[in-house]
RNA sequence: GCGAGUGUGGCGGAAUUGGUAGACGCAAGGGACUUAAAAUCCCUCGCUAGCAAUAGCGUGCCGGUUCGAGUCCGGCCACUCGCACCA
């Protein structure tokens, strides 16, 4: 008997897909379309595992769906412009552009090797010139729109090094390789205007019901739409005001102090003749730009001395500098109310300033409310130490409240919203240049599009500090599109989130050299049916991607006429994968492959022979070492082992371990199915269909498991419910392999079972499946271009029914009986049953639950 | 710190969405075949007590609603993800 020979039958049936070109795909209007698509990867240099679980959940609905008669647009590209690429340059003295297109190129091998289903003629590359012509004629139509602007803004910067440091390469405050305390600097940046569309996201959201709701909450709070007011403080003895925002005006007697932003005009003004406050901004200014960073810091401050007038209570309250309140957000000034916020409270208690309590709990009687150690916090709360407001609840006061402010003209409604522009400005080299020119007489000018693409110069030098860009002898010297005198090219580069934003589009035309795509092809294809990607993107990149779309409508770049312009119909946030952690006795980690099992139970490193001790299962990483490289697993198992192991333990959207002797199993299953076929072949040819209208007895029962389980499938694969279906799939297989085989129905009903096994199994395992097709049922047709198996609905339902009967809640026996029998005659049978006779003995039956074709409860005592 | 999730046997996970908790797989133990090993096949397998029938306990923890809670409600605990220049 042979054995299944993965190697060889991959291999032949990956070239087979390739030279019969089975997964190309074109606009065809006779056909519904699907588009599946899975995150663009960057090309860091090898596949990892969690690459190859994203793209085996797309491929297996990808293929799913082509046999299912769609018309499947699934494509693959590479995110290829990025900070790592100019990090191996630093590091192996190469350039990011072939460093990159090695990546590209070893990268694109493994995941054919992998039997991918996708279209590869459509394959791009965002560094590529004729992928980012297009996005830097995009630029210059946002600039146009009054989508795109200039302003300052702060980055972080290392002053050893002369450059402006990633959020990530800031360590505790310090640069990453230099160790310089970190500087925020002023630099102007290039902006897009995706608040213009924050309404439009929020209202977008609600379209969007195949997204986790986990997803959604996330970006509604990131674009945190918030109702409130910004009051108007006039600077005691001065002409000045200060302008806060606060969504809680309703707490306006219990402010006692206002906050202002470090980088607040006020405070920047101040600055210039008060040495203490000037030293403090500095220091505040050391932390990078991460709000997280400044969260988490101990809130300080600095008193300005300036004071202003509460309007209603006419109390002066003095204005803080004050590190935690955030500049990018409202007026970049709040109030303080220590009693009902606990960064207040924090402040108040370091600086002793007052604490007034305004609210208090729904059920507390008196007026001597106090707080202790924390802030009163709770929402559902009533006023009382606020004159007019007494006896309302927050909600009722907040009106009231506001409605008093505008009558009297301390403030105006406003609504705010967390979410900022967008900076897209990066100094780096290995980005999409910026098409912008600046001349001395006419400013910044967009590059004529006849000029693009913009490219970046070959010969740079990474060596030295600052942007290779910017340092590039001849590269920035250029002429004005306006008037032709000399004038400077810009030298920032895009952040990398703008290819990402609409390389979806460019796969539905990817070699159109005049447009980014052709509107009809998006009309077509748009919108993706199904995104795949991980959860690290919730916010960020599906945010960004879903304002581009909005934008390139609004720049005509898609018919407006679509029906929906979200770009992502349904979305899949799958979990990452996960590995034990293995140290040796010095602490150091080791890789899975050196770790070796001895006969008493405990673990060795196969090199060194030092004792390993096994650590808890954590995300698979580099610094930790506990990953498994995907090109030794396909070495080892094939690739059909490793796409049916990443989608069979776990659901999608969980983490996943991945376990040698999983990986065992999945193999040692698709062997089974193979012999399966190749033991019974004799039967498999020979024997001739059988009417199913005849099957009785156990025929008749496997008969139905397997039209069950087609069903079954059908309900739980576009559901990315995978794991399900292999387990359906592995019961079908035991039952099969159950069977007698000694009469001609059960002979046609193993070999129909086994044809079903190897259809449904085919998009996740399709290598091993398509050679049983061919070879042992002697199918002339790929199994890939065969429409899906279909179920026999006769079949699906049982005559009988298994019921639990309960007494008190507690199943006492279980009973087969007939699907439609009635109520009464259950009841009956139930309290008739001889094990539920003696449970109940000598008790009084209270109440008796019956609940047709589930369960039966007796309440007695 | 703020925002969002997750938690079920030794392990990964099922559970018709309020109705038999533990499907399917992994690991473990026992057996068959074999000179032997591998491979394969069969059996056992939540915990405790018992030869067994069976009984009690059991879905992170505490409490609640219900005839009935893994599922719903309230309060905790632990871990994970995101926080705007990593992708």
């Amino acid at each position: 008997m042979s054995r299944h020979n993965f190697n060889e039958v991959e291999k032949k049936w990956q070239s087979k897909w390739e030279s019969e070109h089975t997964f190309k795909v074109e606009v065809d209007q006779a056909k519904p379309k699907s588009y599946v698509l899975e995150m663009l990867p960057y090309p860091s240099g090898k596949l990892h595992m969690g690459h190859v679980r994203n793209y085996t959940l797309g491929d297996v609905l990808s293929r799913y769906k082509k046999q299912k008669g769609f018309n499947v647009m699934h494509p693959m590209g590479w995110d290829s412009f990025g900070l790592p690429a100019e990090n191996a340059a630093m590091q192996h003295d190469t350039h990011p552009g072939k460093w990159t297109y090695e990546n590209i190129d070893f990268m694109r091998q493994q995941i054919k090797s992998l039997g991918m289903s996708y279209d590869w003629d459509r394959e791009i590359a965002t560094c590529h010139p004729k992928y980012f012509k297009h996005e830097q004629q995009m630029f210059i139509d946002f600039l146009k729109k009054g989508l795109a602007y200039r302003k300052e803004s702060l980055v972080n910067w290392d002053p050893v090094e002369n450059t402006v440091l990633a959020n990530e390469q800031v360590v505790d405050g310090k640069g990453w390789r230099s160790g310089a305390v970190v500087e925020l600097k002023k630099l102007n940046q290039w902006f897009l205007k995706i608040t213009d569309y924050s309404e439009e996201l929020i209202a977008g959201l609600k379209e969007i019901t195949d997204w986790p709701e986990k997803v959604r909450t996330m970006q509604n709070n990131w674009i945190g739409k918030s109702q409130g007011m910004t009051i108007v403080f006039p600077v005691d003895n001065s002409d000045q005001v200060v302008e806060i925002f606060t969504t809680r005006p309703d707490t306006f007697f219990g402010a006692s102090f206002i906050g202002i932003s470090p980088n607040h005009a006020i405070a920047l003004d101040l600055a210039k003749d008060n040495k203490d406050l000037a030293k403090f901004i500095e220091e505040c200014n050391q932390t990078d730009t991460s709000e997280e960073a400044v969260a988490k810091a101990e809130k300080k401050g600095v008193d300005t001395g300036l004071r202003v007038k509460h309007h209603i209570t006419g109390d002066l309250l003095p204005i803080y500098v004050a590190n935690f309140v955030l500049m990018g957000y409202g007026t970049g000034a709040v109030y303080g109310v220590p009693a009902h916020d606990q960064r207040d409270f924090e402040f108040a208690t370091k600086y002793k300033l007052p604490i007034i309590e305004v609210v208090k709990p729904l059920d507390y009687k008196g007026d001597d409310f106090k707080i202790n150690d924390e802030a009163y916090t709770t929402y559902e709360s009533v006023h009382f130490n606020s004159q007019f407001l007494n006896g309302l609840t927050v909600v009722e006061a907040k009106e009231k409240m506001m409605t008093y402010m505008e009558e009297h003209k301390i403030g105006r409604r406003e609504t705010n919203y967390r979410l900022h522009d967008w900076g897209v400005s990066r100094q780096r080299y290995w980005g999409c240049p910026v098409p912008i020119v600046y001349c001395d007489e006419h400013g910044a000018v967009p590059v004529n599009s006849s000029d693009l693409p913009i490219t970046l110069p070959d010969d740079v030098e990474f060596k030295s500090a600052g942007n290779p860009l910017e340092n590039h002898p001849t590269w920035k010297h250029t002429t004005c599109p306006t008037c032709g005198k000399p004038a400077i090219r810009e030298t920032d580069t895009f952040d990398t989130f703008f290819e990402s934003s609409w390389y979806f589009l460019r796969y539905l035309d990817p070699r159109n050299e005049e447009q980014a795509f052709a509107q009809d092809k998006a009309k077509y294809w748009m919108n993706v049916d199904h995104y795949i990607g991980g959860v690290e993107h919730a916010v960020m990149h599906l945010l960004y991607a879903r304002f581009f779309n909005l934008a390139l409508r609004d720049c005509g770049y898609l018919d407006s006429s679509m029906e929906s312009f979200e770009p992502f119909k349904a979305l899949l946030t799958q979990g990452m994968i996960c590995h034990e952690t293995y140290k040796d006795e010095d602490g150091n980690w080791v890789f899975p492959d050196d770790v070796i099992k001895l006969n008493d139970g405990t673990y060795q490193h196969a090199k060194t022979r030092k004792k390993v001790t096994i650590g808890r299962v954590e995300k698979m990483s580099k610094s930790k070492k506990n990953v498994v490289d995907p090109d030794f697993i396909i070495r080892s198992y094939g690739a059909d082992t490793a796409r049916m192991f990443v989608v069979s333990d776990s659901p999608p959207d969980r983490d996943l371990e991945w376990t040698e002797s999983g990986a065992d199993g999945c193999w040692r299953f698709l062997n089974r199915v193979w012999r399966m076929v190749e033991e019974k072949s004799d039967i498999i040819q020979n024997i001739a269909d059988q009417d199913s209208a005849s099957f009785t007895g156990e025929t008749k029962k496997i008969y139905s498991l397997i039209h069950k389980t087609i069903f079954a499938v059908e309900e739980e694969l576009p559901q990315f419910q995978y794991n399900k279906i292999i387990a359906r799939i592995r019961e079908l297989t035991n039952s099969l392999s159950s069977m007698s085989l000694d009469d001609d129905h059960s002979q046609y009903v193993y070999k129909f079972g086994m044809e079903a096994v190897t259809r449904l199994l085919n998009p996740i395992t399709p290598h091993i499946t398509e050679e049983i097709w061919e070879v042992l049922f002697k199918k002339k047709t790929q199994l890939s271009q065969t429409p899906w198996i279909e179920y026999d609905k006769n079949f699906l339902v049982d005559d009988t029914v298994t019921i639990a009967i309960q007494v008190n809640g507690k199943v006492r026996n279980t009973l087969e009986v007939p699907k439609d029998i009635s109520k009464e005659d259950l009841e009956k049978i139930a309290l008739d049953d001889e094990k539920i006779k003696n449970n109940i003995a000598g008790k009084t039956i209270r109440k008796v639950i019956v609940v047709p074709a589930r369960i039966v409860n007796i309440v007695a005592n």
